[in-house]
DNA sequence: ATTGGTTCAATGGTTCAACCAATTACAATT
DNA sequence: AATTGTAATTGGTTGAACCATTGAACCAAT
């Protein structure tokens, strides 16, 4: 959905059935009232609501039939996780979390093994030039910068595309920005951290120290690894 | 997209558009022809294509702007999991299995915190009813009932989400539902394990045995635990 | 009373023609 | 050379009309 420029009617409509949706005025399973019902009452033609409700088929949370009307989908079977951006986070944020810390586990894992020595160097540049010391938009605006390069420097498409979700969530959802904030010290260890474990090539090592399952023997290795 | 019955005239259109795209016929950051032409050229209504456009805008594909045109996006950046299904997975699979390994893990996980006696039972009437014995389309269908429940008890409304376009990302590949069943002993152990870990409620051990970073003595609880 | 077919009303699917609005390209003006 | 204004291009929206599918109501034959 576009967001600078003017809105578009589409756009309007979209977000006015997403809404009335995921609110159960229109119940998983129930049918919206008939197009030519729906148009009026929105104040539009009927072919704008009809691209929009096409929008809202590849969202996964309606389906259109012919002579039987337009169906509310139980898009917990049938959405992805572009949904989570529309929802109330109250309690899906350590959800969310959970799966970015996830994500960013498997992508430094394999980014030890496919990051190229300029993709390392584009990370420590990153870190420099940002100083890590501006305000908060400024710190997210790189933090965000910062793990869109380690996402790509690990060649992982399916990941990339994963992570695509995971960051319109956490931009549509403040919250989430907050909580990265507030953990920061401890969560993830630092950014150089991120880094040395991938300059160190080992990835099954580098998971497990960001995910919290190093062994006893593992942790000293960690411990020298990032002390160097 | 719906598949039974007649397909639509839009579905067809958008299966084209986004075929040309992904093939690198209208390659990222390029220009769609104008509308009209494009609509002339297909064979179709100009309202029609625009349904098809909104489909793909939803899908993180294309941007249409007034007066400027529908632009290609840079889909690695702005297509969400869903898009997976529709790329070829030559270099892929591994990605997909290893996804689908995570989120199982995860999955389980929170199982073991949040799955009700009734989820367990439910499980095990899966296999049994399943006797786990028939032809492989079976075995898939099984297999998909199976973690589709697994999912759903841990409660996990993220991971649900996720799950799906992993599981429509599956479907759509044959070859990833080969190899499950060509890797099926030695991965992930078998089900009944995953339901004796469940039912052990030890999330943080679960989690380690399905991702294979157990230490010693963890192995041996969980020996222990797959033999009672 | 049940079955089977027919009709009809409602609903989405598609098309046409026209006009509005934003953007861009380019020529005219300075 | 820079600026401005205008025209062409492109997407955005609308109205009315017609097609195709579905399901319910109805009716007839058994």
């Amino acid at each position: 959905m576009s967001q600078l420029h003017p809105q578009r009617a589409v756009d309007l409509v979209v977000e006015e059935l997403r809404h009335r949706i995921l609110d159960g005025q229109y119940p998983v399973g129930t049918r919206l009232p008939a197009e030519r019902t729906l148009s009026s009452e929105l104040g539009i033609n009927r072919l704008t609501l009809r691209a929009a409700i096409s929008y809202l088929e590849a969202e996964g949370l309606v389906r259109a039939q012919q002579g039987q009307g337009i169906t509310v989908c139980n898009y917990q079977h049938t959405a992805s996780l572009e949904l989570l951006q529309y929802l109330s986070m109250d309690e899906r944020i350590s959800e969310v979390i959970s799966l970015r810390q996830i994500i960013i586990a498997e992508a430094v894992s394999h980014a030890c093994s496919n990051a190229t020595p300029t993709d390392i160097n584009r990370l420590r540049s990153i870190l420099d030039q940002q100083g890590r010391q501006i305000d908060d938009a400024h710190f997210l605006r790189g933090d965000d910068h910062f793990f869109n390069t380690l996402i790509e420097s690990s060649q992982h498409f399916s990941l990339q595309l994963l992570y695509n979700s995971v960051r319109r969530v956490s931009h549509a959802h403040p919250e989430i920005g907050q909580h990265l904030l507030n953990n920061r010290p401890q969560a993830l260890g630092s950014y150089r951290s991120l880094i040395k474990l991938i300059a160190h090539r080992n990835p099954s090592l580098a998971k497990k120290t960001i995910m919290g399952h190093l062994s006893e023997s593992e942790t000293v290795e960690v411990t020298q690894i990032l002390t160097t």
